[in-house]
DNA sequence: ACGATTTAATTAGTTTGACTAACTAAATAT
DNA sequence: ATATTTAGTTAGTCAAACTAATTAAATCGT
């Protein structure tokens, strides 16, 4: 193998994780939620109750782009708002379990679809990928 | 290494496909085009002169929302439209030198700032992403 | 050869999600 | 006690996605 120039590298990456994603986005479309949406729901699920202010950074957008998907959430009954009793400016976000249902739900459905798509791969395919996201991972958070 | 379990693998790489993406962002914002503009744009200029109706289906939206991308495009003096002879009903979508300055200008500042990100990971890092990149362009595309 | 269907592109109108600016209310700092 | 900062919402704008409908040209089937 040729010394990968590390320029060709991030572009050809760059380029696959564009289009990996575009074909991921299929199945979360059937939840009925759209994509900010589920990210939303899914942070709140896996990270627990956040104000909301945390949950736009978590997001990153600004608090009134994460206002209004809240109240979406809430106004589907995916999500609860709560007074926040330290501080009473505040509110605490957290997942129903109509919400934790969907999102379960959901998960399975991406799961067996993303099984199609990653079951054919031989095992050293798959430790080649496993490397390969935390790689990206530790990119990314530089 | 621990035999990967492929769904495992794939929620790991969605997630970290999803912040690098977030990450090189940044640096397309300063071109003063948006994602999905430059995304056309860079499609016409490394695939060269498309239909609409082509570049719409290459980047995955439908025809009204890539007559309006073009359309902008357009107005910025970036692309230009010309009748397609053996086609009455089609267009002709080319890049101009002005579309083509801002896509090299583009990528040199963004080549620059992934160099900085990926510049620091050693060959077989390098080699481990390479491959990824691959698998994943493969299984995106079956 | 002609009417019907399909295809290419645009226009109109809606929805969603992003933003900034401006506001209220509460907490904190001077 | 007053000023400033912080949390969240509201109002208003904009870009980008969609569907439905329109126009024009190409192609298909009698």
């Amino acid at each position: 193998m040729t010394k990968p120039n590390p320029s060709a590298v991030a572009e050809r990456l760059h380029s696959a994780s564009i289009r990996l994603l575009r074909r991921v986005r299929a199945a979360d479309v059937e939840s009925g939620l759209s994509g900010p949406k589920l990210s939303a729901l899914s942070v709140l699920t896996f990270g627990g109750a956040s104000s909301l202010s945390v949950l736009a950074r978590a997001e990153q957008v600004r608090a009134p782009t994460m206002s209004k998907l809240v109240a979406g959430l809430q106004a589907d009954g995916l999500v609860a708002k709560r007074a926040d009793r330290a501080d009473k400016r505040g509110v605490r976000i957290e997942v129903t379990a109509k919400g934790r249902a969907l999102m379960e739900h959901g998960r399975k459905r991406r799961l067996a679809l993303l099984r199609k798509r990653f079951g054919g791969l031989t095992r050293t395919e798959l430790e080649t990928l496993s490397s390969a996201a935390e790689l990206m991972l530790r990119v990314a958070s530089e």
